[in-house]
DNA sequence: TACTTCCTGCGAAGAGTTTGCAGAATTACA
DNA sequence: TGTAATTCTGCAAACTCTTCGCAGGAAGTA
């Protein structure tokens, strides 16, 4: 699966730590620090968090992962390839939903036109009530 | 101008430090807890930092000032009347640009006509690269 | 004015993240 | 395969940002 050589072609040392950190961001989505470092104990439970925080930084320094900012403060990170969908966040169940991308096809070309600015479209979170919610209130 | 009013109409009491703390919302436009703090010490050097803490939560419950996430993890407060306009984060240079909210019109309609999501326009911020540092890069 | 209730300042506590250091572990090279 | 250079890890402490408890003080009410 995940080739030993791609973290050589980086330039980074294969170490058994750096190398459950990227297959944590992999299998979970996306993730915080802490749900990282918590699903890397389950199989190297001696793992610290300051290692966790290490290496999510090189990891995305070399562009293997990235982070994301959902509201409430923390970054949660995804593996780079993977990062193909908005984030419907909602502020009332905190729910955190997926769009693909082309929805916001339109507004980034209107930003980039009207106003020059080059939306990177994987790092925001959208806000708002999701469907579900939204349905509960209207009632 | 504020008349003195619309703290009590709200059912909160009138106090130097909310209504330093209100007004500062107001001028700065938008600003983190501490910048407030800072603007209001400029008049009311004693306050503390709960205070503006605790009245910006307060100011926010009754729906005087409106908080929206910049990024890089602290909230940022607006008045909430001058909350008209999206927020254009540069990952670049880090400045804050703003657009009219009609720019997203479009996209809103779209995650609500497909997804359901009711998405709030004033509380998420758009990042990428504004206009100079764009120019900047492709040179 | 006197009373009730809310608000402020202060200090401490808590969460999340970063840093310095010494001892491993990994890699490169002979 | 052995050895040296360098990077990485774990641990503990430090730091930032935010929240909380408490006691005194201020605002509102009659």
């Amino acid at each position: 699966m995940a080739g030993k050589h791609e973290l050589h072609e980086k330039g980074l040392r294969l170490t058994p730590q750096r190398e459950f950190v990227l297959a944590a961001v992999r299998q979970l989505g996306h993730a915080t620090p802490e749900e990282v470092a918590e699903k890397v104990r389950s199989t190297h439970p001696g793992i610290n968090l300051s290692t966790v925080y290490r290496n999510l930084e090189t990891l995305e320094n070399v562009g293997l992962v990235l982070h994301t900012h959902l509201g409430h403060g923390g970054a949660t990170y995804h593996a780079a390839e993977e990062l193909t969908h908005l984030h419907l966040v909602c502020s009332d169940c905190g729910e955190i939903g997926d769009a693909p991308i082309e929805a916001a096809a339109n507004f980034v070309n209107t930003l980039s036109d009207e106003y020059g600015f080059k939306t990177d479209v994987t790092h925001f979170a959208v806000y708002g009530l999701c469907s579900k919610c939204a349905s509960k209130k209207s009632k």
